[in-house]
DNA sequence: GTCAAGGTGGCACGCTCATGCTAGATAGGA
DNA sequence: TCCTATCTAGCATGAGCGTGCCACCTTGAC
């Protein structure tokens, strides 16, 4: 036995034991048997770092998700049109660990749909999420004359494009590049903006709000 | 005990429990005694029809589920532009049977990813879906100038958004009607029409495949 | 009336798995 | 060195469930 375990680096690596037999059985897989063998360690040991239940290591992988998730859609770009690209591009996974993390977070929200419990932290998300996509997008268009109803749907139009750029990545049903949406989205966007009319001169902003 | 049970009316019978407890409690949730609770039938009723095993009646729930998904999409308009964003906004249910039938199958389809057996009808039908959208965007575009592969590109992220629909309608995450849906994909595909050239003069058709 | 097929129904068993609980070893501070 | 906290580990039990198998009743054809 070592030193002194992290007691948080035990758990992540917990959560990345899941993770990984999610990404490969799917959530209805998960038992602290296959857990114990991905991770190296025994069922009590894992026990002993979430309150003995298998229920907090799943609360807990999906916290890890969750925070995984977010910090992607930490750095984007200045220019308003790309930001909005990028920050629904991001919903298109690129690498194989992100592919993995995108299907459990899949299955988890599947899960939440039924699970009261898992459901407040995965709605919350994802409610901060549209408002980001809608806000993004009135940033988009500044200068330009939409009404406010208008704005919003567009807006959830493209959180449905987020939406199921994460869910046919964990199905491999549209197979599509990040830089391939970035651009199409910017294009798409860009047309959109095209169509609005110009806001009449500065100081009498009608989409300044943001 | 009335006279001769129509079978195929009874194992439908059968597949409207199971849908109704995918919808309520998910798919995991799923066993012969609820289906008996549900169905008013005796576990050993049930499997009288289906080979004795659960495995047969969630197969056939899932049979049930993909062919009225695809009955929903028989009617379409004769304009081009009209059609594909019907045949996307399809994909927004509007009844309350819709809802739970496309819940069901969003659960089937995460269920799918990790089920040898249950994939292969599942992704038969997502790939003829992708296959339609691609051929009516195909037919919305024509007399106008876009390349294979961007046409090919712009068809998968129209199905991207079609799978958000359908993801989203299940976790209620972006809850938009189907007119809205419509309005905004006609808008959205007339303004790409807009933005591709005018093919020459007839005769030198360059999407005339489809 | 006879008999086979169809239909309703459920017992009993084995398997899986979470969890209550326990034991022993080691690290590190006093 | 002693003692407590931390860590590794796993037994035993009960709950839940699918399924092999069986029993009995009714329908409908001959």
């Amino acid at each position: 036995m070592p030193k002194r375990v992290d007691p948080d680096a035990r758990r992540e690596q917990v959560a990345d034991a899941v993770i990984d037999e999610i990404a490969e059985h799917g959530l209805r897989a998960v038992t602290l048997a296959r857990i114990a063998a991905r991770s190296g360690l025994a069922i009590g040991s894992i026990r002993h770092y979430f309150g003995d239940t298998l229920r907090e290591v799943m609360r807990f992988t999906l916290d890890v998700l969750v925070q995984r998730a977010l910090r992607r859609a930490e750095t984007l770009s200045d220019d308003p049109v790309a930001r909005i690209a990028e920050a629904i591009a991001f919903a298109a996974p690129t690498t194989d660990q992100e592919r993995k993390e995108n299907a459990a977070l899949v299955e988890y929200r599947v899960m939440g749909r039924t699970d009261p419990e898992l459901a407040a932290e995965i709605t919350a998300t994802s409610a901060a999420g549209a408002e980001t996509i809608r806000s993004l997008l009135g940033a988009a268009l500044t200068g330009r004359v939409i009404d406010e109803e208008t704005l919003h749907r567009e807006a959830l139009l493209l959180f449905a494009l987020v939406e199921g750029l994460s869910f046919s990545s964990a199905l491999h049903s549209a197979p599509l590049r990040e830089a391939d949406v970035r651009t199409m989205v910017t294009a798409s966007v860009n047309r959109l903006r095209e169509a609005c009319p110009p806001a009449p001169a500065a100081g009498h902003a009608t989409v300044g709000r943001a």
